[in-house]
DNA sequence: CGCCGAAATGATACGTCATATCATTCGCGC
DNA sequence: GCGCGAATGATATGACGTATCATTTCGGCG
């Protein structure tokens, strides 16, 4: 596998947008101490090519030269960072996504499975506050919406 | 915490209470047309008998008289009743428990396991809401609130 | 009460998803 | 270049849950 990335900006074609996505990417990873690899790269341009919630499987498929191991380590690594984040369907079937921002929740479309990120709603506050009212002290939770997405929900 | 009263103040035999639980969901189940079996009871019998979420495994573990198979779908059939709600652990670990009322959301500890349920908490309106804002019809939703509980906050 | 069809059961095979193992390769600092 | 330790990949392992199918059991009905 000698499929070697164009490394320079020379006055090469314009590289596609996901370049500058797994340039950055592997940056920070390079800064914790992981290593610049084929392999990583290879899942991480996959990783930015993907438009909505794929699964893991979908990313192993997606690059029959990646060992299927790497695939998963990768993945994980790129959730422990931060870099990706865990997008749980109503069947629990897990997905993965390019994470944009901070803590966020999503909202799922049951049709077209695209994901949108839900603004303007502090769960967070609200919850802590009702958990604290029972003595319970919050520290993290887990949220889904589910539902149809603006264009499916018109047919 | 929602604590289930007796319902006759009759002078029966005391039996323990969680057979009157099964008696109870027996008889919904049989509303629905599903039969009253042995293994049923069994099963319906120890799920009652759980003081915290459990695992399916924990169950079949607790039942050995009872098929794996059997214990899977008689769990099955109860959440699809409604009588026993899942419950997703931060590591992804799915648990189930008796569900005591209707649509609700858990505090679930770290420490000891156990769980209780949100009280006095809107989520769904203020969601609906959001989700609405980005043109997003929701259906459904999965919520599930980490941390500690008072008691084992004081140490 | 006993019969019978449908539902339920249970042993087991299977499938999926994810991690563990471990010999080999490779990045990268010296 | 050199070498150490991280990373890889083929494969085994294992958790978890469903499908299959022969057999048993429930419960309605004559």
């Amino acid at each position: 596998m000698v499929v070697t990335t164009p490394r320079h900006s020379g006055h090469e074609h314009p590289r596609p947008r996901s370049a500058a996505v797994v340039d950055d990417i592997v940056a920070q990873l390079s800064d914790l101490g992981y290593r610049d690899t084929e392999p990583r790269r290879l899942v991480i341009s996959a990783v930015a090519a993907q438009g909505r919630p794929f699964t893991a499987e979908e990313l192993c498929a997606a690059l029959p030269c990646v060992g299927r191991a790497t695939v998963y380590r990768g993945l994980r690594l790129l959730v422990e960072t931060n870099q990706v984040c865990r997008v749980l369907l109503e069947d629990r079937e897990l997905r993965y996504q390019l994470s944009h921002q901070g803590h966020h929740h999503h909202l799922l479309c049951a049709v077209c499975g695209a994901s949108a990120d839900l603004e303007g709603c502090d769960v967070e506050d609200m919850l802590r506050e009702a958990a604290a009212a029972a003595g319970f002290r919050m520290s993290g939770h887990w949220l889904e919406v589910y539902g149809q997405c603006s264009e499916c929900a018109e047919e």
